[in-house]
DNA sequence: TATAATAATGATAATCATTATCATATTTTT
DNA sequence: AAAAATATGATAATGATTATCATTATTATA
């Protein structure tokens, strides 16, 4: 994958290093601190560069404004009704296996043919109870 | 559930009559022809309403703007990446069970009390290959 | 290495989707 | 039937994202 330019680095870095899945505006306003000058429409540009490429995952968020995730192996996500907080769930080998062999089947049963998955589940956080 | 104003019976049948998952610009547009001073302010706050309880569901599509579900018994959901045609899948009775305990499991991972979840497959369907 | 060609950036305008406002109309209650 | 409560339709306002374009940075070429 091609990531040359500083703003690039910075932002696909940035992502690698947090879990939190922020929006870009989150993450627009905390790489400012270290690049003033750098634009959201940059920030914008290269989050689809790199979701295109798979380095990177856009996750719709059921609130606000799309968010993104720096981790790109499987795995699913809890959101918080809550408090907003976006958490990764990851599966063991043998989860991961039923799950794709689920989805496989589901999706044959209309006929399609499967390439991703998203699996939101939505409900009160630990932090929250 | 109360349903009193002549156009959110409309949009409520409406969406009971479909299976196609509309836009709310879709949605609005079909609507008009069956009453054409019909505002699109109506047709989003009604689809609010609808959602909160429970009658109705939005769709986070991965590509263009929310789609509306008239069906709000649980199943699951395939979005075509190249026609964007949005499909149901229902589970039977066991599989379903399944999910279930695994949603629950999962969310035990990390602490959280599940509440619902979405699940949507992405890929080439049926009428696509 | 200097220079030409290519591609990315930052600022901001434009667009798209959604929500807010408010005067009017409809529905419900009394 | 009148009063109170709620919903509507038109449209303004907002929020999120994409498009435009002159400038800057990166890469390729001589």
């Amino acid at each position: 994958m091609k990531k040359y330019s500083k703003q690039r680095q910075l932002i696909y870095n940035s992502l690698k290093n947090r879990t939190d899945h922020p929006t870009v505006e989150q993450l627009y306003e905390d790489l400012k601190l270290e690049m003033p000058k750098l634009g959201i429409a940059t920030v914008y540009r290269n989050l689809i560069e790199l979701c295109e490429s798979g380095e990177v995952i856009k996750l719709k968020s059921l609130n606000g404004p799309d968010r993104y995730d720096g981790n790109n192996i499987p795995h699913i996500h809890f959101e918080c009704n809550k408090c907003n907080a976006l958490y990764d769930i990851f599966l063991n080998e043998n989860d991961l296996k039923n799950m794709n062999n689920n989805i496989n089947d589901m999706s044959r049963l209309i006929g399609a043919k499967p390439e991703k998955y998203f699996l939101i589940i939505t409900g009160e956080c630990g932090n929250c109870t």
